[in-house]
DNA sequence: TATAGAATTGACGTAAACGTAAGGGTGCAA
DNA sequence: TTGCACCCTTACGTTTACGTCAATTCTATA
């Protein structure tokens, strides 16, 4: 059974043949498409945040894993964990208005957002400190001719 | 053989009995005087960052270990590996002008303030994002009587 | 002297997100 | 038929800086 041959793969349109929408992709294109590897397109799956279909043991993924993807590209970007991701998408449901997700969601980036900004002090911190230590070195060193060391007393 | 009993310790003034600098302290009295554990002195003296003398078993670490791990901490601070702190450490020489450590020190050190800016930036973004898509689900929260979800799909 | 408070050396465990073989299958073009 | 190009599962390895026992010993003090 052929699904996309992988030279004109990019050339797909709309096929739309499936109802739950067409355009099923490999493993390999996938990856190309979003830019990550085999391994973490199955890694994620293991961790159960994805969920191909299979042809065989073909990995097929629809419009909804790319979705899917999508978030949780964006969720790693963030800075969520992979666990934080599952737990808000598997809160995800069709048929409703997803409050409890949407409550879920809100409260683990209010958290997030605390500890990016907390990061980015300790960072601004360390860029201070590092810059001091810096200019401190610099002068030892155009200073050498007088030799004494006082970095490591 | 008596050191320091834990309970006058803080009241150490200056022994120098020793010609090395005296005040020698125990591995408990080091950890609480630089808030770490037991555990990261001995691993740090794993690693060949740390030399303290010995009394029998018991470690006695003098100034010059004070003054190391001090080097240590500032180095963790502004995120430098414990290999690059002992690369840079393992270059000290208290005879001589100590060039080469310097100039290793300056060059891993601009390497790392570069790292930080990096991060910085992705943090920036990251932030960015995701009070974006805080706003979004904000937005999709009060809106909720009309059930489009528009999170996962 | 009994006991509590330090210290010691092992040595396995942890976290996160994959990397990296190893070994094997399928389909298609030359 | 050979040879790629893809795909599969299983499973150990990687990284960093320690955490967490475990079993034992030392020492000071009441």
């Amino acid at each position: 059974m052929k699904f996309v041959s992988p030279g004109e793969a990019a050339a797909n349109t709309n096929d739309m043949s499936d109802k739950a929408g067409g355009d099923l992709v490999r493993i390999g294109e996938m990856a190309k498409k979003y830019g990550v590897t085999l391994r973490t397109l199955r890694f994620y799956e293991d961790k159960g945040l994805l969920n191909p279909q299979r042809d065989g043991s073909t990995r097929l993924y629809t419009r909804r894993d790319k979705a899917r993807l999508k978030l949780i590209l964006l969720g790693r970007k963030v800075g969520f964990s992979l666990r934080d991701v599952k737990q808000m998408m598997d809160l995800y449901d069709p048929t409703g208005s997803n409050t409890k997700q949407l409550r879920l969601t809100l409260d683990k980036s209010e958290k997030q957002l605390a500890r990016l900004q907390k990061q980015r002090a300790l960072i601004d911190d360390a860029i201070n400190e590092l810059s001091n230590s810096m200019a401190a070195v610099r002068q030892m060193l155009t200073e050498r001719s007088a030799p004494q060391a006082s970095v490591a007393r």
